[in-house]
DNA sequence: TCTATTTGTGCAATATTTTGCAATATTAAA
DNA sequence: TTTAATATTGCAAAATATTGCACAAATAGA
């Protein structure tokens, strides 16, 4: 196997993993591990990947330091993001929310894929910048430091203006009867705005968030087309969800 | 069998595959991979293809990301962007246009200072970030792919809700009669209303824009405040500006 | 036609690169 | 702290490249 065959097969595990580890590659490839982390040195060097201990990230050019803040090992997340990734198809107009999981979708999402995609979040929109097929719309607003999500009246009456298919509504707590709380007052009502404006509301929640509560209302839980989880969906906890329509995933 | 022959069995090998071995190619000609070493490197030569380590893999062009652009001939920019830096005080609100000059401008900003700052550039506002007294309001509208602006209608009444002291005026053609023009037409448009919403106007021109046009109308000279150059101010070629009021700098 | 020259090919000697291993150093976690 | 995991370094063996050369085939000029 040529030396850019291995290069091109790390790459391409970078394109929907966001992370690669030495171990894994070294069977994969069949070559020591010593090679592994020698190509990825190469490929670093040229700027195509990042190299972290114990394997590789993604690291896209351009000029969006704010990357380096994903946490790539949390590996919930990533299940929930890969579940949640099925749901979206060719031609749909969606709005992404702007937590991790959010984000980790957009960096798993198909370069083919063609989408229209409304976000007030800095990190989605320039990932999705190097999706040739994705329109992006962004929310113009205040910036909100250490977050990269823009907030205020702008960004609501921005969100307002349009009809989605899809919200893909990022990790908030969720209760049956309370429904869907956040914990920031203004990030709240960005959402429920994002809600409004969509037909149908996927809900990106760990379990541990399931039936928790924040101080600021986003919606009912009824409002939630479903739920995607880090866990199997046939859980029974999960019944009091089913029992108001919600699909859980 | 010819050479040229084999050059075209190994090309047409590189468009199903994407790599070819040596000795591979060898057994499929009947020549030795001396030979077949010697085609790869006459094809590489004419940039058909890629020569590696035991065979050939496609020429792959290389990408023109933005970060690619930001390295070259900036040290005529850093010297405009650290003259235009003195006009930034504590307090004021400033509109940053979305060229390479603004972005540095940018990002010498000592970060002690006190600005409000509006704008439509990723990469600014990405900088600006780490700036503790720097508040960010950005302007939504549609992303444009690779300068990583917003631009469109939404931009436009963005920029129109505000009345900002200063307006940094990215790199543009400037001429005594037609007035600042642009190579973009939304561009242009926004460029515009930028300046409708700004007292003052500092532009920021190379040399070589003084005296052109390009297609797109954003205003006229005389609503220049001022011209931030990378040449000495008292040439007299600039003394058609300095007649109609505007300060070279 | 014949010779002289160029070009392409394979072979062998030598140089370079790649690879895996082992010893040592560094880092992250308990 | 100690301990386990991962990185770095130097090295030798294997794989691959490069170079020089001999020889054959093709080409050109007389």
């Amino acid at each position: 196997m040529l030396k850019e065959e291995r290069f091109q097969i790390i790459l391409d595990q970078l394109g929907h993993e966001q992370k690669v580890y030495l171990g894994h590659l070294s069977t994969l490839l069949n070559v020591s591990e010593d090679t592994v982390r020698r190509d990825i040195k190469e490929l670093a060097d040229q700027g195509l990947l990042k190299s972290v201990r114990g394997g590789a990230v993604p690291h896209s050019p351009g000029p969006h330091h704010f990357r380096d803040r994903i946490k790539y090992d949390n590996d919930q997340k990533q299940i929930i993001a890969r579940k949640a990734l099925q749901f979206l198809k060719d031609g749909q107009v969606v709005i992404f929310d702007g937590g991790t999981s959010a984000m980790l979708i957009a960096q798993m999402l198909p370069k083919d894929l063609k989408l229209t995609v409304i976000t007030n979040s800095f990190p989605i929109a320039s990932i999705l910048e190097e999706h040739e097929h994705v329109d992006v719309l962004f929310a113009g607003g205040r910036l909100l430091k250490d977050s990269f999500v823009t907030i205020g009246n702008d960004a609501i009456q921005f969100f307002k203006k349009f009809r989605a298919d899809i919200c893909l509504l990022g990790i908030c707590s969720i209760h049956a009867d309370l429904g869907v709380t956040g914990p920031d007052f203004e990030e709240s009502e960005v959402k429920r705005t994002m809600i409004e404006s969509s037909k149908e509301v996927i809900a990106l929640a760990t379990t541990e968030k399931l039936g928790t509560a924040e101080a600021y209302y986003v919606c009912r839980t009824e409002r939630l087309s479903m739920i995607v989880t880090d866990k199997e969906p046939d859980n029974k906890d999960f019944d009091i969800y089913r029992k108001l329509g919600i699909s859980l995933v």
